[in-house]
DNA sequence: GACAACATACCAACTGGTTGGTATGTATCG
DNA sequence: CGATACATACCAACCAGTTGGTATGTTGTC
């Protein structure tokens, strides 16, 4: 009736990971609790045998697709160009370029899986709400550190931390998002960058000209 | 059995209204689609056949719960204090001080109804995607206004629009309330109004210092 | 102002399809 | 052979929506 022999010859990767990977498309579209386990064995091409086989419920693919999530998207930013930059303030503006360039084509492509599931599950699922917050927090580290590093460097305007103001850029991004959605215009994401864009720099550079490091 | 006439005659406002009274609520908890028309008749003490008599269907009360959030929030803001400065920078700043008056208590408390909403049906429902848009594309024409008269009165740096900078604010709050739901913690939501209210302060004050308006 | 004709608001019980999850069988690999 | 990785068949609970009915106004007519 069917080949298994077949799709594992084919070097196709197994079912836990097919899963994972349409998950992430199949989520961001029609939200977790919309998704059915049906429609990611459909979509992933496998049996519901395969899902409980490899997750013991659907909430616990939820919280691996958060996992899933936070593995291919700091493989993206540990990959991306802007940390060439010698000077820590062209690496903080740089990341921002970077998000700025990857609001390309429709809606559900750039947009954030873990945001989108931690509204749904905050309440519900403290799993998943977990997991999705491990994901935004632990990214924001990656751009909050660099931040700190530009802080040293460079003087700065008083009365914000490192980490409250890499938090303040996933905030930005994630409104940004819901403002895409609403909206159906990527564009609107832009702006929000670019006005964090101007922030930041003025933050740095324009300041209340108290200071000036380096 | 069940005396229809009581429940009229209390003063209790009408099935429909109790409804989207307990949507409001219900929905920002468990999202959406995880929210059963059985739970919001159990939730507003009605029946089933009372909620189809007023809703054709579950996207129906979505799109009335969204337009019922915007008449509400509408009101709130109209009230709020913050108008009576004369001077419209003032207003700006008074928005955001309200806005962060307002997150307080639990998170489903504080957070965006439709802001939840559009994430899960921006794609599989029209009619709600437009109905949350329109709800905070509406809302953030409330700023705008004082914004452009900010403008006009003070000087500003260049290369932003009043429509641009309202979006961005909606943006931001969007944003400190998934951080708000993903970490349990509203602090991580007024830390971003105040980022928000430190760009405001330098993009009319701060800035290049090529303005000085007024 | 009485009374028919109609409309609105609601209720209890039911239905057919869907959903997350299970029990069991089978093929492949080391 | 035993473990892993699936597939098939199935189920009990659930869910949006329906049906058929009752109670309570409202409106027009004489």
């Amino acid at each position: 009736m069917h080949d298994g022999r077949q799709d594992r010859q084919a070097g196709r990767p197994n079912a836990r990971t097919r899963l994972l990977d349409v998950a992430v498309d199949v989520i961001r579209r029609q939200g977790f609790a919309a998704t059915t386990v049906d429609d990611l064995c459909k979509a992933a091409g496998v049996t519901k045998g395969a899902f409980f086989h490899h997750f013991a419920s659907k909430e616990e693919l939820g919280t691996a697709v958060a996992d899933h999530w936070s593995e291919t998207t700091s493989a993206l930013f540990a990959a991306a160009p802007y940390h060439r930059h010698p000077d820590p303030l062209d690496r903080v503006l740089g990341y921002l370029d970077f998000r700025r360039e990857l609001i390309a084509g429709e809606v559900a492509a750039f947009t954030c899986l873990v945001g989108t599931m931690v509204q749904e599950s905050h309440e519900t699922s403290p799993p998943i709400r977990d997991a999705c917050g491990a994901s935004i927090f632990g990214h924001s580290r990656v751009v909050q550190d660099d931040i700190a590093a530009a802080m040293a460097q460079h003087g700065t305007v008083p009365g914000w931390t490192a980490a409250g103001l890499a938090r303040h850029f996933q905030a930005v991004l994630q409104g940004g998002f819901i403002l895409a959605k609403a909206s159906g215009d990527p564009q609107v994401a832009v702006e929000g960058i670019d006005h964090l864009h101007r922030y930041v720099t003025m933050l740095f550079r324009g300041g209340t000209g108290e200071e000036t490091g380096n």
